[in-house]
DNA sequence: TTGTGTTTTATTGCCTCC
DNA sequence: GGAGGCAATAAAACACAA
């Protein structure tokens, strides 16, 4: 059978001669008469062996035969009973120590496998390593300037903030005259198609905020379709119109300024 | 020469497949 | 149920520094 104590080499002896090798000589029935003959060398030779394993000490592999083992092994890892059979006798061996053999290496094999596997994990975690770093460093630079621009922009707008309030009040006459200008040029004509908007560039003007802000909606066609009176409806308008300017603004640099979205210039 | 670490050969127990 | 593979391990052989 396939065991056999070595402390008790009498034992292992005894058991090794009837081995499996010899008994699967009567069980392989499907192999080739060459099989059939290879295992019949064998079990001449056996007789002989058996007598002079008795004293043998373990040994090893002389250089061919390791080189010859090595050649097979590189052809084929897995062993079919008769390249087993055939081995042993070209090699002098047992076949079960070809067995033996081919079952180590192939253990070697796996652990080498192992440690290549390794490594090019490794280098490849490495590799990733050091790109999350860069990555890390480009966002943490990218973070310290987007604070910047946010500090420089909060501070344009207080700024230009503290302008408009100075140059804001719109009162009496000029008020008037302002309003009734609009109003009468918005409510007779487009403002897309004859350009009939025809007061002066004011940077806080109602055309002059629809041509900065044009998708905020436009002051004038609010206008056109305010009911009741002019001026009223203009403030109304105007006060609309700073609200939807700021949150246009707003918006712009909220989406502007979000880490978690692109950029939208 | 000897102690120690490494490699190689062989055994054992368990598992899977036919 | 037997054959064969595999993981774990024992044991012999070998390499090498002290």
């Amino acid at each position: 059978m396939k065991r056999f104590n070595s402390s008790d080499s009498m034992a292992a002896l005894i058991s090794m001669c009837p081995s499996k090798e010899v008994n699967q000589r009567k069980e392989s029935q499907g192999y080739s008469e060459e099989f059939q003959a290879m295992l019949e060398r064998f079990e001449q030779e056996d007789s002989y062996e058996e007598t002079s394993l008795i004293l043998e000490k373990k040994r090893r592999l002389g250089f061919d035969q390791v080189k010859a083992l090595e050649r097979s092994f590189e052809h084929d890892n897995k062993l079919d009973p008769e390249r087993k059979v055939k081995l042993a006798l070209e090699l002098g061996l047992q076949p079960r120590q070809v067995a033996i053999w081919f079952q180590n290496r192939r253990a070697r094999w796996k652990t080498k496998q192992l440690e290549r596997d390794y490594s090019a994990l490794k280098s490849n975690f490495d590799a990733l390593k050091i790109d999350y770093n860069n990555l890390e460093q480009e966002h943490e630079a990218l973070t310290i300037k987007l604070k910047e621009m946010k500090g420089k922009f909060n501070r344009n707008r207080a700024e230009r903030n503290e302008s408009v309030k100075e140059e804001s009040p719109i009162s009496g006459v000029e008020s008037q005259k302002f309003t009734a200008q609009n109003f009468t040029g918005s409510a007779t004509s487009d403002s897309n198609s004859n350009g009939a908007v025809k007061e002066e560039s004011n940077v806080d003007s109602p055309r002059c905020f629809n041509e900065s802000f044009p998708n905020s909606g436009s002051v004038i066609n609010c206008l056109q379709y305010s009911r009741g009176s002019p001026e009223r409806a203009f403030q109304t308008q105007f006060m609309r119109m700073e609200e939807q300017s700021l949150f246009a603004v707003n918006n712009e640099f909220c989406n502007f300024f979000s880490v978690d979205q692109s950029p939208t210039l």
